[in-house]
DNA sequence: ATCCAGGAACTGT
DNA sequence: ACAGTTCATGGA
């Protein structure tokens, strides 16, 4: 990581493939979202970080994200953790050169990578958020999907007010693991969905799951297969939370219906995909597949 | 109305 | 292992 304290504000060097506003873009896709806010090509987000709540600002630079702090400023212990949130964040760790040298050999994929150049596959550190938005999306349109994870924030998340705005926290785990199952489907979480997310917030805050005991296992395979044994979590949703939360490229959530849309449309095809012709399809995506699909899902915002 | 949506568990074979 | 069924509800 790469960054440089100015005290009253920090700044992060980001790598040549790298463009905040296609970042923007795709951070912009519902007006819905309630954890961030996008206006005048900056963003703010409020992060918990050591029990207190901060607000950061982001812009952009030439080579370059500028991070300020609108409230109040964070001590220096405080302002390293948010340049290492941000990093993550915004998957800066990644080396996007060999993947868009892969592209240029095809003339497809090379619009691909074009259009949407330096868009970086934007994750979602929180792994208790990563795998409750997960579960959310299960099954049901994206808009809805939004529009219940509005619903669960504001029952169960911590806000901030500040001027006319107000800031949200994802609900907590310790939180969400005392509620029943009538709390949740009172915001039409179904009751199997209530129960999965109720579930793996008692694990957490039991601590048989947590995101340092992942990384500690350092693999792939041996976190998608801790995570199957998840009740509610199946290949999709490892998937998904391998490549939002973890960063794996391998991460490929391969049966997404958004996914075979976009594919189909990038393809040409005017028929549903079968997951066998995805497969087919990314066999030489070999290293690419999370980007590829992140990618492909910003095609479906446009 | 009807089909479908960023699936997963369960059941029967 | 694999295919079919059930869950469940708003969006378009």
């Amino acid at each position: 990581m790469n960054w440089i304290d100015h005290k009253l504000s920090i700044e992060i060097a980001v790598p040549r493939e790298f463009n905040f506003f296609e970042c923007l873009a795709f951070l912009n896709r519902s007006d819905k979202e309630l954890l961030h806010q996008i206006k005048d090509d900056c963003l703010i987000k409020m992060l918990k970080i050591d029990d207190s709540l901060v607000l950061i600002k982001l812009t952009a630079t030439r080579d370059r994200i500028r991070i300020t702090f609108p409230i109040k400023t964070p001590s220096l212990r405080i302002r390293e953790q948010i340049a290492n949130y941000i990093w993550e964040w915004f998957d800066l760790e990644s080396d996007l050169t060999p993947f868009y040298q892969w592209a240029d050999q095809s003339e497809l994929y090379r619009t691909l990578t074009q259009r949407y150049y330096g868009l970086r596959l934007i994750g979602i550190p929180n792994l208790f958020e990563a795998i409750t938005w997960a579960i959310i999306g299960q099954q049901i349109n994206l808009t809805f999907a939004y529009t219940i994870k509005a619903r669960f924030i504001k029952q169960f998340g911590e806000n901030l007010k500040f001027g006319s705005d107000c800031f949200w926290l994802f609900p907590s785990y310790e939180r969400i693991s005392v509620l029943n199952i009538a709390d949740l489907k009172q915001l039409q979480f179904t009751t199997r969905k209530a129960e999965y997310v109720i579930n793996i917030a008692r694990m957490m805050d039991k601590g048989m799951l947590s995101k340092t005991a992942l990384l500690n296992m350092d693999d792939y395979d041996q976190i998608k297969a801790f995570l199957l044994n998840i009740k509610g979590v199946g290949a999709w949703t490892a998937d998904y939370v391998l490549m939002r939360c973890f960063h794996y490229p391998q991460a490929f959530p391969i049966a997404d219906i958004g996914l075979h849309h976009a594919l189909a449309m990038f393809v040409g095809t005017n028929h549903k995909m079968t997951t066998e012709e995805v497969l087919k399809i990314a066999l030489d995506w070999q290293g690419y597949q999370g980007y590829i699909t992140f990618y492909l899902w910003r095609s479906l915002y446009n």
